[in-house]
DNA sequence: ACAAAAGTGTTCAATTTACACCCATGG
DNA sequence: CCATGGGTGTAAATTGAACACTTTTGT
């Protein structure tokens, strides 16, 4: 770090969530509709600014909790990148910190204290059509959260517990965007150790055999990986 | 992004370098003296602060020219994260975005413009001993690198061009702090298509048979990935 | 001839893939 | 009994790990 000139540039530094879930067997982001200009009445990831004296993943468990009401250290909650391109927000020189959260499919689309309508939406739907260069964090995030169920098991989290294993793919095809073989991902995940847990208890389907109920187990990475081969939008 | 209390903080953003390189089998970072307080006489990562109407990568590629003569675009350079804890700059506030950065073995260990004594250090020999958070910054950009071998043909960029398959597999041991098993390394390499592509020529080394020169391939990714299976620093 | 590094061949084990087949339940 | 999703078995193909062996140079 240079000590020369110190008084350099002084910014505004945000932190922005993409908050993914998956609704419906479809892979769905938070967005908030805005009501203040510049981009006004166009849907924006949330975000706020980094208060005095906060970490910034302290600020972006804030801010989840401010849009969900959820805690930021029950899901999964991490840092994709800095953006800081010297036009992104045409009002102020500011640089955005954004973060990729994993929620399980909540009852409740916002239950937060922020009043700003607040709703789900597939990707599919808003990419291309957020405010800022939120287009482009989306699309990071989502990369990093195929990229994260390939090496990790995180997939986890997309899931309320105790879950399925045939939630579990669900949450994959979601993601990835492609079919799995039941059969094939039935046997990889319950043989990777540690991944889940069974329960002990069953779930009735609506048609079907009764399927295992698992939570997640103590193992985050995946060894060997789970591999995609190409992937769809 | 929030738009109330648009006034909140205002703070210093750098952009810190952990730039690497493999000399003489070990995996090195480039590091300087610091001549100014706080921290000072000890070692620190290059870096500098973001100026008006500069891209994060620009400020990057900016100072990477200032401290190596290099140019940044000549060389594999990568966001690894941004590091915000409120008090890792004990004079301002000042949040620091973090890049990857990965050079062949230099004849010069800097040719900079910048007058600081900066040089090279194996990565045992300065991780824990840095100024700021350095030492977290480092440890993140090196695992960030194991990363990109295992699954990205940047190894290549650490080789000067022409370089043979040994020369590659030095990078990946110097990086992964492991032998690997020369003879399927080189089928490896070989049968991944557009990682590497013969030049014709062979170089002789002191001793041995000559082995053929390569330079670098068209394909970016690795698939199926080159795998490592522990890791020692 | 010997040492040393490059590179090929071969074998065995582990993993992946594709798909047949059985299981357990509601209608 | 049928439809539906859960789950096991299994055989073929692919991949990976280990290592014997040949090639090509300098000394």
């Amino acid at each position: 770090m240079a000590d020369r000139d110190r008084e350099h540039l002084l910014l505004h530094l945000a932190v922005d969530l993409a908050i993914l879930t998956v609704r419906e067997d479809v892979l769905q982001v938070l967005v908030i509709e805005r009501d203040n200009q510049p981009y006004r009445g166009q849907e924006a990831l949330p975000g706020g600014f980094l208060r005095q004296g906060e970490d910034l993943l302290s600020a972006a468990e804030r801010e989840l909790a401010e849009e969900t009401g959820l805690d930021g250290k029950a899901l999964h909650l991490e840092q994709v990148a800095a953006y800081g391109a010297p036009d992104r927000d045409p009002r102020d020189r500011t640089v955005s910190v954004a973060y990729l959260a994993i929620a399980p499919d909540l009852p409740i689309p916002v239950a937060g204290s922020d009043a700003r309508s607040a709703h789900w939406a597939p990707i599919g739907q808003v990419i291309g059509k957020l405010a800022f260069d939120h287009s482009t964090i989306l699309a990071d995030a989502v990369e990093r959260a195929r990229e994260r169920l390939e090496l990790t098991t995180v997939a986890a989290a997309f899931c309320g517990e105790p879950f399925t294993i045939g939630d579990l793919r669900k949450v994959y095809e979601a993601v990835w965007g492609m079919p799995l073989d039941p059969r094939n991902f039935n046997r990889k995940v319950a043989n990777t150790e540690g991944f889940v847990l069974p329960t002990g208890a069953r779930r009735v389907p609506e048609t079907g055999r009764p399927a295992t109920l698992y939570r997640r187990g103590p193992a985050q990475k995946l060894s060997p990986p789970l591999m995609r081969h190409s992937a769809a939008f």
